[in-house]
DNA sequence: TTGACATATTCCCATATAGGAATATAGTTC
DNA sequence: GAACTATATTCCTATATGGGAATATGTCAA
């Protein structure tokens, strides 16, 4: 089986690094796509085919106005994303965490070299 | 060219979902392959490749102990997600955001039905 | 050494890109 | 309708999967 598409989801789509420099460069506001292009300078399909990705995973909103395409962030779908990364915030944010784990690490050595006959090797 | 490798960064290691459930397994704390296995009830080679992706690009730390292999999150590798999802807060966190937007386009669509003729079409 | 247990690696294959080039489509204006 | 502008889509191709099955490697125990 191949790897999920890039459509599947917001971590999938964002992903690319250039799907997120397209997200940065619409995170102050809306932008129509030549917008887009004169910012980042990359060919005007690659900012399509990226934009298209975006919009189709939610991640971006579309309107059109007369020829222009005006593309705006939805933040939103970011959200799933910054919830599932804050659930490891204690590991940068608390020095603790580290001494915590070197604690769990040292107990669990010691269980190894004096084990206890009562508990040891009972796993299931 | 195909999509970046799955070892590239931290943002490509984790589109896989099933690389976030390994990660969600072990941020409880160390654990051996088996221990993963039992929790998860996949394939034993799945969950060894799937870690070898999470070591590769640092998101997992690997100490043998005997022929058991513990496994443990290093979460500091997920800072930069969580920061750059971060940027987006205000997306979802505050009401005025979506007010200020709002604002932004009917100004934006009011400047089109009645453009200012000193200002208009002066783009770059 | 011979097992037995814990993990990792190799093979094979269908699938989904991402970029480049060329072209198509939609909306405006004359 | 023709010319132009702003975007989207199509074609093509090299490449990197992810899962399943089978097998190899590493380590301890008797």
């Amino acid at each position: 089986m191949p790897r999920a598409p890039t459509t599947l989801d917001p971590f999938n789509a964002i992903a690319e690094p250039r799907r997120r420099r397209v997200l940065d460069t619409l995170a102050h506001g809306e932008m129509p796509v030549n917008g887009i292009v004169h910012t980042l300078g990359w060919p005007q399909p690659m900012i399509s085919k990226h934009l298209g990705v975006l919009k189709e995973v939610g991640l971006v909103i579309m309107r059109r106005q007369g020829r222009q395409c005006l593309y705006r962030v939805n933040g939103g779908q970011l959200k799933p994303i910054y919830d599932w990364a804050k659930t490891f915030e204690r590991f940068w944010t608390h020095q603790l965490e580290r001494i915590r784990q070197r604690a769990e690490r040292t107990a669990r050595q010691r269980a190894v070299d004096q084990p206890d006959p009562k508990i040891s090797h009972k796993e299931k």
